[in-house]
DNA sequence: AGATAATCATACCAGCCAGTAACCCCATCA
DNA sequence: TGATGGGGTTACTGGCTGGTATGATTATCT
């Protein structure tokens, strides 16, 4: 009896894995190829299995862009209301927003450039349910550098533009990174993060950025 | 004779006529719709014509994408000669150009959005054609940025990034521009133009940016 | 071991849509 | 008014691919 509980964990488990390299295949080919171009073919071969196997897990092709289109929001949403959290100024705050958004984006790059290319492919009830999480980070972004405006650390003649703008270098990211180019990881989001409070008239403190 | 002449001069205007409101259609809804789920039935119909009508004028819907996409990358490169040719300071020419290019990216939206977005589904030589002189753009810029620095104008600890990040706030502000939006579209070049010098530390000269 | 059930492959279908072939209409000329 | 031809339509095809009905294969339980 102790042994019925196991085993239906270990089907759950299983059928996560299954899930979740699907995903991982599709990601791979949605990344490289687009979602129009790529066949479900392809992503049972990536696999080694066949279409019915995709079947089994998903409904449609579609669900599985809507999936990853989904977790490429809630990776960024959960970065961000981790680096909301702290109780710090506005100063840091946003730096860390910066950074740890931008590590979010580009550790995971592709779901990153699947959703803002393929936006257009998701049915209209799922865009209108992920570009509402969207609003919310250019929103909170727009508070956090009002905050610093009030408390006389940041200059900005126009939160909503200056907000905007740091979205497009975040959003911009993952357009030309590349894991193993000249620079870390770490080193350019630490760099953008400096770009970005030098757009609100934050000194640089003098450091140097690593090499 | 003499009469021989026009009529040919007329039969290619009218060519052209019908190529650019075939283009024009098809931006429309390549931008409204994407590339994917926009059929060539749909683009005659936008013109009350039929599907040959569009064949007699380009040899297949992917060429409609590439004339469009190359178009967008024309225009952006065009704004930027314009804009470096000029002799003035680093400064001056940054502002410049960044507003410039600006000014051509938001005035042809839809051509900026479709070809960011349908980057992949364009044949690989027309790819590397048009991939080429993006990398043009970026280039440029680290150029005139690192000329900046050398003259003591800019300050920059990596031009390569700093140039990239002015890339991101330009190249991401067509998925959110609107044209009949809070700010018109001057106030809006010109704002964000003034956080790029803010990138390289060129203090604002205090100038309200207008309403 | 034999029944049962879950899992995945084989084989197939159906619809959509890019692209085409054949025809028609009308303007322009003789 | 009859011939010529170019521009456009109607009507069609063919292939690709998302999605599925069926069956083989293997694990699980008794």
């Amino acid at each position: 009896m102790a042994s019925t509980a196991e085993p239906h964990d270990m089907r759950e488990a299983i059928s996560h894995l299954k899930r979740e390299r699907i995903l991982a295949a599709a990601v791979d080919l949605f990344y490289r190829q687009g979602y129009g171009k790529t066949t479900l073919e392809q992503v049972a071969n990536e696999l080694q299995v066949t279409k019915p196997f995709i079947y089994a897990h998903f409904a449609s092709k579609n669900e599985l862009l809507v999936e990853i289109c989904s977790r490429a929001i809630q990776l960024a949403h959960e970065s961000l209301n981790r680096a909301m959290a702290q109780d710090a100024s506005a100063t840091v705050r946003l730096e860390t927003v910066v950074r740890d958004f931008l590590t979010a984006v580009l550790t995971h790059q592709p779901h990153a450039m699947i959703y803002s290319r393929e936006e257009k492919e998701l049915e209209q009830k799922d865009r209108d349910a992920i570009n509402l999480l969207r609003r919310g980070f250019d929103q909170r972004l727009v508070e956090l550098i009002s905050l610093g405006v009030k408390s006389g650390e940041f200059q900005a003649d126009d939160v909503q533009l200056t907000a905007l703008a740091i979205g497009g270098i975040v959003g911009w990211a993952p357009v030309w990174f590349r894991a193993n180019g000249r620079l870390s990881l770490e080193q350019v989001t630490a760099y953008l993060a400096s770009l970005a409070l030098a757009m609100v008239s934050v000194k640089p403190k003098s450091q140097s950025h690593g090499h």
